[in-house]
RNA sequence: GGUCUCGUGGCCGAGUGGCUAGGCAGAGGUCUGCAAAACCUCGUACAGCGGUUCGAAUCCGCUCGAGACCUCCA
């Protein structure tokens, strides 16, 4: 590998090179969604973050195992020990079986990550198909002496933990201030101590979603699922685990402090966390019911939207701001980044038509290098977007005769696109359909039609010439006149 | 209140001690029957105030502003 990958890694808040445990291996997990609402515009950052992520380390020549869970229980409302768990609530409030409520929005999840060219997991494990890893991580978390019952459930004891390993070292916390903040919060609660967290909760009468366990007829901790589907599926220490920046505390920390009490060792070597993306300044969340669903922007069917965005569109946005920068949304934004992304896939379409020359009148070296550059260093995919551009910029000269490129400069143009803009950043033309006949049928028609035209033209006949262009733009496909003769485009 | 992050031209966003980010929008031009597209040119932006330095938007301090986490949240 002629690369030297760092990355930034949130435990030490400083980008390190990135070394994988057992190379060419690399294990990598990342919090997936909890699946009883559609998902929002900030469930594509991480997927889509990750994914890039992904894409690239198996670009690299890395076997990736990708593990990204599906939180199907255990995610309690508010209070993270008293609330009602979120697939239940919406299951009696639907009706429903809570599997049912998991089953669909599970479904529609994958189907949005589909559309955003999302790569699947390796492994995508749910919750709930683990509770008997998860009973057996809190029995060896209880045999090393960092937990306690009580009436049924269990907790982990933070305060006892610490006195041997570092309670917030992740998220830079002090427990003592945090013991000492949370003092009047209490209550009537089971816990011994406010910063404690379970691992195992005894269900109450009404709760749904129950199974047996050692201590009580009950349901695992949130917490509780990362830690053991992560240790099952890629071992004790694996070297990257992933999510969104709001889950560095507690869930992540909890994490920290689950692996350390059961196994006796921390299990994450590289922490990466993207950041929020705003709206009006504001994090977009579940919480300040200020989110947007996915579909809602494929649909444009929310007051927000001024008008529907592409998946495509979606995830060049998303892509053009770094994974640990907040990116604020505006419709102004996103019709940028549609426009941008519309300049990046015509000019890789440019670039296969276009017919090579003796010699180069422009340079190309560097490009190829600049977009490693830029993803070695924490993944900057803006950065290597930025080189594209000026690829395009390139492209477009050429096809307008205005600069000249070698068979090879033009072959090597052509495996950039290839590798960065379709590989790497995983982004396609999503005009025209995958019917492939049908496509050869549109592009022999049009061809016709653009003859047509051009005999018209010949003949000053602007009136034919014209009505031809004004019925094509009725269906909404552009003529463009360019000095090889007209093409043309389809406009979504 | 505690911990932390950020503040870049009309908008979105990279970068970072001295060298063009990039995209979108805007202005002018070239090309074109017209239009569109494309190409060329154009903005002297780095919250404010001090300090360090030959030199800071980039380092340090203070001020102002915004946000995140501390409760479920990607």
């Amino acid at each position: 590998m002629q690369h030297s990958l760092i990355i930034y890694n949130s435990l030490s808040r400083k980008k390190e090179p990135f070394e994988p445990l057992n190379p060419p291996f690399v294990g990598m997990y990342v919090c997936g969604p909890t699946v009883y609402g559609d998902a929002h515009l900030g469930h594509a950052r991480p997927a889509i973050a990750f994914d890039l992520v992904f894409r690239f380390l198996q670009h690299l020549g890395y076997k990736v195992r990708y593990v990204r869970n599906i939180t199907d229980v255990g995610h309690l409302e508010n209070d993270a020990d008293q609330g009602e768990d979120k697939i239940g609530k919406k299951a009696r409030l639907e009706q429903l079986e809570p599997m049912e409520i998991v089953q669909y929005f599970s479904d529609r999840y994958h189907e949005d990550m589909d559309l955003l060219n999302v790569k699947k997991p390796s492994i995508e494990p749910r919750a709930s198909g683990h509770i008997i890893e998860q009973i057996e991580m809190v029995k060896a978390i209880l045999e090393a002496g960092f937990a306690y019952e009580v009436n049924g459930s269990v907790y982990f004891d933070v305060e006892k933990y610490h006195k041997t390993h570092q309670y917030g070292k992740l998220s830079g916390r002090v427990l003592e201030d945090m013991m000492a903040g949370n003092r009047d919060l209490e209550g009537q609660d089971e816990k011994r101590n406010s910063v404690d967290f379970a691992l195992w909760k005894k269900a109450s009468a009404e709760h749904i979603m129950r199974w047996p366990s050692p201590w009580s007829e009950g349901f695992p901790g949130w917490h509780l699922e990362c830690s053991a589907m992560s240790t099952k599926y890629l071992g004790e220490v694996f070297d990257i685990h992933g999510g969104g920046m709001d889950l560095l505390f507690p869930h992540h920390e909890c994490e920290i402090a689950q692996s350390n009490a059961a196994n006796g060792k921390d299990s994450v070597r590289y922490w990466l966390h993207n950041n929020m993306i705003t709206i009006n300044g504001q994090k977009m969340g579940k919480s300040l019911g200020n989110f947007i669903t996915l579909r809602e922007f494929f649909s444009g069917e929310h007051a927000s939207l001024e008008r529907a965005y592409s998946p495509m569109t979606i995830r060049f946005f998303i892509l053009q701001a770094h994974y640990r920068s907040t990116l604020d949304f505006s419709n102004e934004a996103l019709e940028a980044a549609e426009k941008g992304l519309k300049r990046l896939m015509q000019g890789h379409e440019t670039l296969h038509k276009i017919k090579s020359s003796e010699n180069s009148s422009i340079q190309i070296t560097g490009i190829r290098q600049k977009c490693y550059e830029a993803m070695n260093d924490d993944f900057n995919s803006p950065l290597a977007i930025a080189q594209l551009f000026d690829a395009v910029r390139i492209i477009n000269s050429v096809f307008d005769k205005k600069d000249t490129l070698s068979e090879a400069d033009l072959n090597e143009l052509k495996e950039i696109f290839d590798t960065f803009l379709i590989d790497i950043f995983g982004l396609k033309n999503e005009a025209g359909s995958d019917n492939q006949q049908m496509n050869t049928i549109v592009d022999g028609l049009m061809q016709m039609i653009l003859d047509f035209r051009q005999t018209a033209r010949q003949q000053k006949d602007w009136a034919a010439s014209d009505k031809i262009r004004d019925h094509l733009a009725s269906l909404k496909i552009t003529v463009k006149d360019g000095k090889e003769g007209a093409s043309w485009e389809m406009n979504q």
